[in-house]
DNA sequence: CGCCGTTATATAGAGTGTCAATATATAGAG
DNA sequence: CTCTATATATTGACACTCTATATAACGGCG
């Protein structure tokens, strides 16, 4: 009984992208122009969100309360800081764990060595 | 001098069904219908295409001259059987090795340990 | 021998999400 | 005071998957 939910390869590449910004807001509070050049940062420029990708992302991973956002008007200029709450450690534990059996068993089918036909 | 091709979500989605196709073929020649029963067999189910999904994934490899399709009327039923060709053979190569990379880049970021904020 | 499920390929339309471009607004440099 | 960088947001174009439907022939069953 697979309970499993089903693999999805649109879900998986949005996965990826929300997986990035809950795990780069693991190490405290940012507001999102922050967690976009962090995330170029961290991974030495291979990762980077375009602004069009990154606020729909936001918007949608607060609506489902995963990070709580707050308005900080600190110094004049508007920021929006986002954090993790309980629920979203929890979901970027859970869904870490999902991609890398997904992303083992990748890499096994596609390294699996050539047999010869029946 | 990056050379490389830099990272984009959709298009990792994209080539990750091209992936699953290219080596399905890598053990003989195929057709479609056959592909998708392959893929699904040897991932145990995680993997699977839809029929709107894998013909034009199918079309597609074949006008970049990646797999090459050629009809068959065996015993009446038509099915257009699938090769791998020289340049897809390389393609499969190179493009495994480059998501192999991407995903080990990802998984580090995503294991990282929490760090204590700045 | 006609009915129907399986094999087999194909396309059209809907849905979802990224991407490029643009808009707004403020701080700081020159 | 103008220009660039910071900062958030939306809109429309585009790409790709997914659902549903169409076509067609084989094989089992009554």
């Amino acid at each position: 009984m697979a309970t499993e939910k089903d693999f999805d390869v649109q879900g998986f590449a949005r996965d990826i992208h929300e997986l990035l910004v809950l795990s780069s807001l693991r190490n405290g509070t940012k507001h999102g122009y922050q967690i976009a050049l962090d995330v170029e940062t961290d991974s030495n420029g291979l990762f980077r969100f375009k602004h069009g990708t990154l606020y729909p992302i936001l918007h949608r991973l607060e609506g489902e309360g995963l990070i709580r956002g707050s308005w900080s008007t600190d110094g004049g200029r508007r920021k929006k800081i986002y954090a993790l709450t309980r629920s979203g450690r929890g979901h970027l534990t859970g869904e870490t764990g999902r991609v890398q059996e997904i992303v083992s068993r990748l890499m096994d089918l596609l390294h699996r060595p050539d047999q010869a036909p029946a």
